[in-house]
This record gives C-alpha cells, sequence and structure tokens, in this order.
DNA sequence: CGCTTTGTTATATATATAGTATAACAGATA
DNA sequence: TATCTGTTATACTATATATATAACAAAGCG
C-alpha cells in the first residue's frame, strides 16, 4: 500500500487514511471494483488497531466510495462514483471559508491563493506515478 | 457583536469564534487599533465560558492578529498583520489537498472547484455590509 | 460439512480535546 | 482604593481518538 500515516500530526489516523485512499481513487491509482487490503492486513500493515482501519472504511462506504461485502471484502465503488451534489458543495464551502478569509486577512491575492489550489488539483488528478515511473 | 455560535456543529466554538474574527479583520469589518469585548463581556453576550472565548483570543495572538494589553484589553493588530508567509502556505495547502482531492473524486471539474473560491474570497474582501447598507 | 477469512459487534481502557464552573491573582487605571 | 483587565489554577463532565481482546455471523473453499 502507498499509504503514510503521520502518528505526531494532529490530523487524526482514520482521516488521514481516509483521505489518502479518497487520493487514490482521485488519481486511478485505485480503480473501481479493486479489491483493498482486509481491516486486520491492512492495519498490520500500518502498523495501527484494526477498528482505526475500519473507521476509515466505514466514512468511505457511507460517502459511497467503497462498497463492503461479507466474504468479498472491502472493495472500490464499481458504479457511478459519488458526485459533486449539493450536499458536498455546501461542506466544501464551509470548510473553504476559514481558509480563504484568513488568506485574505493575510494578504495573499486571489491569484495566488487560486494557483495554489490549482496546482494542487491538478497534481492530484495527474499525479507523477500515472505517467509511468521509467523506461 | 457580529458573532453567530452554531452550538449543534462538530466545530469547536472557540474555532468558530476565531474564524469569524478573522474573517471580520479579512473584510475590515474589524479595524487595525480596534478594541475587542472583554472575554467576560463576550462570553456573556454569546453565552459561552469566559475560556472558551480566551482560548480563541490566544489563538489569534499567537497567530500575530491580536495584541491583548493589561487594562486596556484586546485589541486588532494596529501594525502590520501577520502575512502569507511559507508556513501558512504550508498549512494551507495540508488543508486544501484533502478538499482537491474529494472534488477530483467527485467529478467536480478544476472550474466549478476554482470559482467555488474564487466566489468566496471576494465576498470575503468584499462583504456586503462594506458597500453601506441602504441608505 | 467443517475450516478459514471476512466484516461486525461488544467491552474495556487510556489519553486528549472541548467546554463549563469557580475562584483567586496581578497589573493597569480612573 | 476600587474596579476592570487578562491570567492562572483547579475540578469536573462529555466526547473523540486509539488501542486491546474477544466473540459473533456470513460467505466462500476444500
Amino acid at each position: 500500500m502507498f499509504i503514510e500515516l503521520d502518528l505526531q500530526s494532529e490530523v487524526p489516523l482514520y482521516k488521514q487514511l481516509a483521505d489518502q485512499l479518497v487520493e487514490g481513487i482521485a488519481s486511478g491509482t485505485l480503480s473501481p471494483g479493486q479489491p483493498l487490503p482486509s481491516v486486520r492486513t491492512l492495519a498490520a500493515d500500518l502498523g495501527i488497531n484494526l477498528h482505526t482501519v475500519n473507521k476509515a472504511y466505514q466514512a468511505l462506504k457511507q460517502d459511497g466510495f467503497l462498497e463492503i461485502h461479507r466474504k468479498q471484502g472491502v472493495i472500490v465503488q464499481p458504479g457511478s462514483q459519488p458526485s459533486a451534489d449539493e450536499a458536498f458543495r455546501q461542506r466544501l464551502q464551509r470548510d473553504l471559508r476559514p481558509l480563504a478569509a484568513e488568506s485574505v486577512a493575510r494578504g495573499m491575492s486571489e491569484a495566488d491563493l487560486l494557483e495554489l489550489l490549482r496546482t494542487l488539483y491538478r497534481q492530484i488528478q495527474n499525479p507523477p506515478s500515472k505517467g509511468g515511473t521509467s523506461s
């Protein structure tokens, strides 16, 4: 797995994990229908508790990014991915607002802020690994 | 005060408060040197505890948005506001990343996402109240 | 059919954060 | 001196995070 957790971070482990899985889906590193490690396996790999992994999986299942079956285990949503519906856009707006506000307060220009987000968006959508490693 | 707290929100009260104060500074509603209510007064106004207000004030003092004096109380930074330094940009990037990732995963276009942030930025920098209410 | 692996559920514990409640302290100032 | 300021200290509750174990139930396999 390509997951890297920072135990010192203030960001909860289950959120770090969920975020990186979403990024994997966004970048195409994780394809629809692709199976993910079992909660026990991934927990062992990452050196964390099974319940922490399960919490991340459950959250992503709730959001529609994953499907969970009995023996088959966890797979990336094989059907249509969740959409940018109104609920998401509102949550997005709520989360972006304080970041935009502090940027303004610190005198960061609109262009600078947008450029930063644009760069992030493109890095995620088209990561280095996607173009092939070498040769 | 123009502060509105949502007791049901998952966002901590002290953070809601700090965020809205920063937005006030960003929009110009709060001017450099302007005094803020005492921790006791604001706490009473908002119906919350004195320590919760103090926690928000302390955080903003730490960031350089506020100055705190003995009897004078709390005032908006009269000198130069904090800048968009490298530390801030890194924090910004760290916070924006999962939002950008989920936007990509949900199929939200780059233009849509940037437009949303642009609108927010402009709303904050030039709020309705700033142009005068009605005459 | 049994065995194993899967997610799931249930407890229990430890730690940190958030928020409140009171009280007291110390500097500034009118 | 009296009062208002931020500040510090203590205590308590509730919730979130993370771990540790154990057991349960469904699904697949030999």
